[in-house]
DNA sequence: ATAGGGCCTGTAGTTAGTACAGGTGCAAGA
DNA sequence: TCTTGCACCTGTACTAACTACAGGCCCTAT
């Protein structure tokens, strides 16, 4: 009679379905230390509580954000109490946003220039195509 | 007196500082079958011509552009003179712009909900940061 | 003569996961 | 009751595109 004393809490595959994110990847923030080590049924089953799948969801938005996992590791020590002020989440906030600003000048630039040489392209057996030709001029 | 007869073309280092690049990156290319294997000195350093600079400034520019190690080999064996027609890569490279500019949408939304919940942010030492507020609301 | 630097090799580490092999237990169908 | 199949467990290897490092060799300058 021991070892289903109404175990109430999800199981890894359940987590996972609910919050689209790949199974293994949940064993993998485990072991990288953003969520925590979770109870276990008896037979060694991951068993996650509400308050757990909140932490897992916040994890997966601010990884979608961005987020590296070390800055995550960050955020977390916030979260749980300790750590950095508010001050410092908004300068990672503030750093995060002027790498996405650099990153989409960077992009537009490399979308312009592939356009350029793209349209120029006959799109036909040419021995020396004008792709070609364009890459070896340097940027 | 054997060794030296005027061994014409750059080290691997000289090549690296010349293009940029990293030096054990020319390396990495070598293995990864880009690069040719260049001749050598009787001491076994690498010697190139300046056709292969010109093909490693190639690379360099396809890589800046975004094209995959991959991909390049389909570009690379084109200018090889077999493989694929200048169609091929004509398509390579529109899929490739179209791939740029959904990274650019991404960017730009990304961008939009951090500048959002950062200006919301009083940059103060309250206990609850309305970034991670934020994060905690899924998208 | 020796100290420094550049080069050589093979291998391991990086990021953020994903995939797989081999094993155990649980629950339902035949 | 058997058994089949699934979900879960663990550890390890793999991905992309490099970068870094350890341990040696050789060349040049002082």
């Amino acid at each position: 009679m021991a070892g289903h004393r109404s175990e109430r809490g999800l199981k890894r595959g359940e987590l996972a379905r609910r919050t689209g994110c790949h199974l293994e990847t949940i064993r993998y923030y485990e072991t990288a230390g953003l969520m925590p080590e979770p109870a276990r049924t008896d037979a060694g089953h991951r068993i996650y509580d509400p308050e757990q799948e909140r932490r897992l969801r916040f994890i997966l938005r601010a990884r979608e954000l961005g987020f590296t996992i070390e800055e995550l590791k960050g955020l977390l020590k916030l979260i749980d109490g300790d750590g950095p002020s508010c001050g410092d989440v908004y300068d990672m906030a503030e750093a995060h946003i002027a790498s996405i600003r650099s990153k989409i000048t960077d992009l537009k630039k490399l979308e312009k220039t592939l356009v350029e040489i793209s349209t120029e392209c006959a799109r036909g057996e040419a021995p020396d195509c004008p792709i070609i030709d364009a890459l070896y001029e340097s940027a």
